[in-house]
DNA sequence: TGTACATCAGTGAACGCGCGTTCACTGATGTAC
DNA sequence: TGTACATCAGTGAACGCGCGTTCACTGATGTAC
């Protein structure tokens, strides 16, 4: 207690260690892998020493969850950044959600294992990490409400067109995620679902604008 | 073989008996509850009696989903017959589309388990069952498929417009599915998903058409 | 500065569980003569 | 029509697996005097 938090005992800090080690288990073998025995394992720990810091396997896979959710956030932050310069304040915006989209369904198809362990961490928690209006938002939902906020002030989404855009964004967008890593598509060659998937984007930023975006229309030549 | 493909043994239909059951199981657990232990039991058979059936459980989970996927598409038609009489063929072609979409959505919400169950086929199956063109469609796609090509035909989609209008469609709708199912909406009163669910459909739908739908603009103060 | 003691992170062995799957078998059904 | 035989659906017992979790413990760290 006298320098931190985190003091240096036998391990050093095995809560990180095996959070990190459950997140990387995950990576191949989704949720189901981060079990205590192989993280424990792992880390070369003996499996009962992970209840000196998680009460049950739950809390530890909640919290590797924390971690591929931030992974996700991390894509799509990356994605944004590639936005092309010379756009004016509204069409920026709209290709900013765009790209926020691709870089959602990209994570998923790259990263899947991660994917579903982003997603799975609601299906445990009975309250917690509830998403609602100004609870505590994970952060890839942060983005996009931020994203679609951008769109209101830009002028490029009617205000009375903002309530409920961001389900209607996420669920198209999710969706697509899921059906092309779980669903049919998943054995479609690369190139099919890329084209695909900007397709489902931009119709789904159509819906919301409730008209033909003309950033979307002027590039429906290229596939994503 | 005399009276037909399916004697009458010890048993009966032992193979069917162990599909339905295992549909049975899912209903309240999901996939995971389809074990061969759990089916042959509730059946009053001895484990491994399924291996007359089945390859291996992988074969009977997939037995099962063929018959989740079929509860689906029934909960869909059902709600499909509940379209208002006096439309126009235009209205009538979209306000169809719209009923499917919320179809989709409620068969999810209500039969949770079978739902998963239905998506979980395309997991295992490596080459089976492809979703494409012309192979063998599963049920419920087939009609989304169905619902789409009426649109062109009422004048409701331009036909241009129709190419991958049914992946932008099912991403919507099974997105929100998995969202209010498995993700942050489940902890949210039914009457708020439900309007959310409406708004979510609707926007689908003027994303497709690339124009406000005039249905859902007429509708769109109650939620449905 | 050195020693006694409290704290607590991690050990080692074991538990009970339910699972998929395999083995050699039994006994009912259908068939050939 | 009756008997011998082949077929094959289902049995019973057991296997090995990996899991989450609990028990009584050990041994390193930090602290008080």
């Amino acid at each position: 207690m006298t320098s931190g938090k985190t003091r240096a005992y036998h391990h050093g800090d095995l809560r990180r260690a095996l959070i990190e080690e459950g997140f990387r288990a995950a990576r191949t073998g989704g949720p189901d892998a981060v079990t205590l025995r192989e993280v424990t394992r792992a880390v070369g720990v003996s499996p009962n020493a992970a209840y000196r810091h998680f009460a049950d396997r739950g809390e530890l896979v909640r919290a590797a969850a924390a971690q591929a959710q931030l992974a996700l956030a991390q894509a799509i932050s990356a994605r944004l950044e590639t936005a092309p310069a010379g756009l004016s304040a509204h069409d920026a915006s709209v290709e900013r959600l765009r790209l926020l989209g691709l870089g959602y369904i990209d994570f998923a198809r790259r990263e899947r294992g991660w994917f579903e362990l982003a997603f799975t961490v609601h299906d445990q928690t009975p309250s917690d990490a509830i998403v609602t209006l100004d609870d505590e938002v994970v952060e890839p939902f942060r983005l996009l409400l931020d994203a679609l906020d951008a769109m209101v002030a830009a002028g490029a989404l009617a205000p009375e067109r903002r309530p409920h855009a961001e389900w209607a964004c996420w669920s198209a967008v999710h969706g697509f995620a899921d059906i092309a890593v779980h669903g049919p598509l998943q054995w479609q060659p690369p190139a099919v679902v890329d084209a695909l998937a900007g397709a489902v984007v931009d119709a789904a930023i159509a819906g919301v604008r409730g008209a033909p975006s003309a950033a979307s229309a002027a590039r429906s030549v290229g596939a994503g």
